[in-house]
DNA sequence: TCATCATATCAGTATATGATGATATTATAT
DNA sequence: ATATAATATCATCATATACTGATATGATGA
């Protein structure tokens, strides 16, 4: 049965889904979809400031949805599971095909809005 | 390819998960997930007020994830596409394996905390 | 030990966004 | 036509949360 039925667990399930809700987040799994990245390789790929990268990566780290290996000075970062590439394939079929309304969903903004 | 390679599409992808993200919408699409409800069934099924469900209703519309039809003087909601379901369970079970963390993850809270 | 590189932590701030309450719309029945 | 039921819309507010900058931690090599 799905987990989803407990009330306690919709919330622990949004949480998850949070993880991928934010671009920059999602920018983090994406660059790791092909492999195990260093902190600073992240950097590099996502444009993103080095203390945000970390704080992102501390929250998906806690989160379960990737995995965290120390070799010397650095830290390689991996997702955890092949589920975790699974949903983000599933989440593009999705907009490919029947969520491409997604531009015009006016309740929440992430950042862009429809006028660029 | 992934849309995921261009950086647009990842604030897109962003803003799909978003509607997964929130413990409200994700109810309804729970509620969803078993057939087709009426918004005042969806009411009563998740405890949240009128306006609320309407609102996300109108979220998870524009974004294609559901689906509205008319009938009489009510309007059945479902699902879009059977691969919303899909990563409703992909969820489910990654929460039972790797993602048991999400509970600990602290950067974003949903309402509750640890301290419950 | 000390210097340096790689990463993590944390407080402060600005913004995004979910909930509410009031009101508007649409459909049906009388 | 009017009343009523079902749903939608909208402005407001309070809160959650992502980003920044400064600093701390930890690992390596000299």
């Amino acid at each position: 049965m799905l987990l989803l039925a407990n009330p306690k667990s919709i919330e622990i399930q949004a949480k998850l889904f949070r993880g991928f809700s934010d671009p920059s987040r999602l920018s983090i799994l994406d660059a790791l979809h092909n492999g195990a990245l260093t902190v600073g390789e992240i950097v590099e790929a996502t444009g993103l400031t080095q203390s945000n990268v970390s704080n992102h990566l501390a929250c998906l780290r806690d989160c379960g949805l990737v995995i965290a290996e120390q070799q010397g000075r650095f830290v390689y970062y991996e997702l955890s599971d092949q589920r975790v590439g699974q949903l983000l394939t599933l989440a593009d079929q999705l907009l490919a095909d029947v969520a491409k309304g997604v531009y015009e969903c006016t309740r929440y903004n992430v950042k862009a809005s429809k006028n660029d």
